[in-house]
DNA sequence: GACGCGTGACTACGTTTGTGGTCTAGTCGT
DNA sequence: ACGACTAGACCACAAACGTAGTCACGCGTC
C-alpha cells in the first residue's frame, strides 16, 4: 500500500497539521491551524486535503456533512520515503564519500553524534554476521 | 552567486554528466553518455541543457557552431542546497536529523563505516573540548 | 420557510517539468 | 557545388503543482 507516495512540499504542510494530531480533523481546523502560519486561501487547502486523499496518504471519514481527516501514512513512512528518493538522486552513485564529506562539515548536536554512533555499530555488527554464516 | 539553483532530476543527470569530466564538453558528448542510461531523445537532452544554461547552472562557451558546456556549481554546492532544502521541509532546517536518516537507509561498506566512526569521534572530541573554556 | 453560510465537488489557469517536434543556418563528404 | 547531416533556436504539449473560482446542497437562523 502506498507504495511511492509523492508528497509535494505544500501537501507536506498540510499532512504536518494532521500529524501533530492523535484524534482525525476536520477540514476547518486544518485550515485554521494552516492559516496561522501560511497566506493560503482556505479552497487551497481544501484542494490539497482533496489531493492527500485522492492519492491515498489521508483517509476521510464521512461526518454527515462533512469529513473527518486523518494521516494513512505515518511522518516516519513519509520521511524515509522522501530520504531514500534524495539518497538515490544525490548519492545514486557513490554514497559513502559524500556522506564522510557532509558528516565532517555538519554541526551536530551530542544526541545526533551518539544516534549516528549508534547506528555505525548495528551496521558494522549487520556486516559481520552475515560475513560469518 | 548561483543563490537558490533548483536543480530538478532529469536536470541532475546531465549535470552528473558535466561534473564527471574535467573539461567542458559537447552537447554531443552529453549526449552519448547520457543514452548509455537513459532512454531519452537527443532533444530531451539538449532541452535539459538550455534550460540549465539559462538558469545558470552551467555554462555555455561557443566553440564556432557548437558549445562547450561545463558546470558553474559544484557537485558540493548543489548536494548541499538540496540537502538544505529538504532538511527544512523535514526537520525544519535540522542538517543533522536528516543526515542521521540518510545513514539510517543507506548501506554502508565497512570501511565507510569506519571513517564515518572517526569522523563521528573527532566531532564529538570537538565539542567537548568546545564546553569545558 | 426563505436565506445566508460553510462544505465538498468540480473546474480553471499559470508555471514547472519531462519529453520531443520544427525550422534554419552552417559543415562535410563527394 | 550540392545534398545529407548536425547544432542550436524556438515551439508544443501533457502531467504535476500551486493557487483559487464556481456550483450545489444541507444547516442553522430569523
Amino acid at each position: 500500500m502506498a507504495a511511492v507516495l509523492q508528497i509535494t512540499p505544500a501537501e507536506w504542510d498540510v499532512m504536518e497539521i494532521l500529524w501533530q494530531h492523535d484524534q482525525a480533523c476536520t477540514a476547518a481546523e486544518v485550515i485554521e491551524q494552516l492559516q496561522a502560519t501560511h497566506d493560503w486561501n482556505h479552497r487551497t487547502i481544501r484542494t490539497l486535503l482533496a489531493r492527500l486523499v485522492e492519492k491515498q496518504a489521508v483517509g476521510a471519514d464521512s461526518l454527515g456533512t462533512k469529513y473527518a481527516y486523518y494521516p494513512l501514512a505515518t511522518r516516519e513512512q513519509c520521511v524515509r520515503q522522501e530520504v531514500r528518493t534524495l539518497a538515490q538522486r544525490l548519492f545514486g552513485g557513490d554514497t559513502g564519500a559524500l556522506l564522510v564529506q557532509f558528516i565532517a562539515e555538519t554541526p551536530l548536536k551530542p544526541d545526533q553524534i551518539e544516534q549516528l554512533q549508534q547506528l555505525l555499530d548495528q551496521s558494522s555488527a549487520k556486516l559481520k554476521s552475515k560475513r560469518k554464516p
